[in-house]
RNA sequence: GUGGGUAUAGUUCAGUUGGUUAGAACGCCAGAUUGUGGCUCUGGAGGUCGUGAGUUCGAGUCUCAUUAUCCACCCCA
């Protein structure tokens, strides 16, 4: 045990990445029926990028970024989420003057130096989507189907979709004094994190999960009441735009989200059973300044990112039906030299033709193939050997029911090319 | 980052008040008469007992440090 995965990385095995192929096949045919291509970006980028557009006082940016110089003194850091690089791709590749809106997916690995929990790893890997140039609610409902779509088909179609509207910077300003003025003469009976939340971002006290802050907070003023009317007919118009979707959802005040370039729509959906993790296994929002910020086009723009390590974690603690690996079509056992050299081109031809087939590099006994056939969960299993290659046919059997079937030797090839090495059905 | 637990075979775990050659189950490999999987039986391989110091005639067992890991809290995806 010298060598062990760096703390917050695992390896995913030969034994479960059939379970990451099928989630990214259900994410790409979902990315296709909304209409978005994926885009490929680099696995880290400048520092100032996430620095600037994550925000220089988030937790992401302050304690949890892999950042390192390079050879050449550049300050480079391990993308801690996808948006950013998006945003900075669009912008350097000039897709402002594509057709709008600009959609997009991406999935890969993240990277942010946090404690490890359950479903928690300092190399995660997210699916998310961002669409550039339509400020429409309309657009949010597009990109918060995409995630329902996703869920239904994969069996979560009961996780809650939580909504909440964050204002615009000029409403959020207004908000903050006046959530501060409320705040001031309690400022001594907040706890120490709150305190700093005051200064910092005050709307995020309501994360805090003491009770005595929750108490102060009961009568303060909330964002929501004070957005200003352009906000508010957007969240209205988002509001109405899932009813006639239908997609449920639930107002939460209390979703802030942790990164700076959120503004209007923010969400969360939340699994019941992940409770350790407060249930998130996705979120997004709206960042109508953000392309500006990075030095484009004054672009809206809204997005999400799941977090697809914690989405197995949630397919698993509620048994959802996850696909097998398939073993080979056919494994083919030979017996005595003469066989071998059949079987081997036998072999080689049925993968030529795109066939799963297997057969034995050990020098293995009969019996013992059998066996390994039965680990590798083939579905026709053949013996071929003396008696076989001297009589021209060979015997298949169907290894979930043993049965057995007769196939000429020169026939097995068009056999399986045909998938006729079962029994006749029906 | 705070508190508590754990660290022994590929995996899950036993291991007595400190005492010879560290065990089991599962998994892996092989065999149970001539060439046929799942069940059963037999045998085999596989461990510098997380790492480093210390106490002792003697440490898997006791002490300290360190690293990893698990569970709460915190935070996010």
């Amino acid at each position: 045990m010298q060598n062990k995965a760096p703390k917050g990385t695992r390896d995913i095995l030969p034994s479960e990445t059939h379970r990451w192929h099928y989630l990214e096949a259900e994410i790409r045919e979902v990315c296709r029926v909304f209409g978005y291509p994926e885009i490929r970006i680099p696995t880290f980028e400048s520092t100032e990028l996430f620095t600037r557009s994550v925000g220089e006082t988030t937790d992401v940016v302050q304690k949890e970024m892999y950042t390192l110089p390079d050879k050449a003194g550049r300050s480079l850091t391990l993308r801690p989420e996808g948006t950013a690089g998006v945003v900075r791709a669009f912008i350097e590749n000039g897709m402002s003057s594509l057709p709008m809106p600009v959609r997009m997916y991406y999935l890969g690995p993240m990277y942010r130096y946090e404690n490890v929990a359950d479903g928690r790893y300092r190399e995660f890997r997210q699916f998310g989507c961002e669409v550039f140039g339509a400020k429409e609610p309309d657009c949010d409902v597009e990109v918060i189907s995409i995630l329902k779509n996703l869920f239904d088909r994969i069996g979560l179609s009961d996780t809650d979709l939580r909504i909440n509207s964050i204002g615009c910077p000029t409403c959020r300003a207004a908000y903050h004094e006046r959530l501060r003025a409320y705040l001031t003469p309690k400022l001594d009976r907040l706890c120490r994190d709150c305190a700093e939340r005051f200064a910092k971002n005050p709307l995020r006290l309501f994360d805090c999960k003491e009770e005595r802050c929750q108490a102060e907070l009961a009568g303060a003023p909330m964002l929501l009441d004070y957005i200003c009317d352009d906000c508010a007919a957007h969240f209205s118009g988002l509001k109405d735009g899932l009813a006639e979707a239908g997609i449920s959802y639930q107002v939460d005040q209390e979703i802030v989200r942790g990164l700076d370039y959120y503004t209007r729509t923010v969400f969360e959906f939340a699994s019941k059973s992940l409770a350790t993790l407060g249930g998130a296994i996705c979120g997004g929002g709206r960042y109508d300044g953000l392309v500006k910020l990075c030095g484009g086009q004054d672009t809206p723009g809204i997005g999400f990112a799941v977090g697809l390590d914690r989405l197995f974690l949630e397919l698993e603690s509620r048994g959802a039906a996850l696909p097998e690996p398939k073993g080979p079509t056919l494994f083919l056992i030979a017996s005595g030299e003469r066989a071998k050299k059949q079987v081997r081109a036998l072999v080689h031809r049925l993968r030529a033709a795109g066939h799963g087939v297997g057969m034995d590099l050990l020098g293995r006994s009969v019996k013992a193939q059998m066996k390994y056939a039965d680990k590798l969960n083939a579905a026709f299993t053949a013996v071929i050997g003396d008696n076989e290659i001297d009589g021209g046919k060979a015997a298949v059997r169907d290894m979930k029911d043993g049965s057995v079937k007769e196939i000429a030797l020169d026939g097995l090839f068009e056999a399986v090319c045909a998938g006729r090495l079962g029994a006749e059905k029906d």
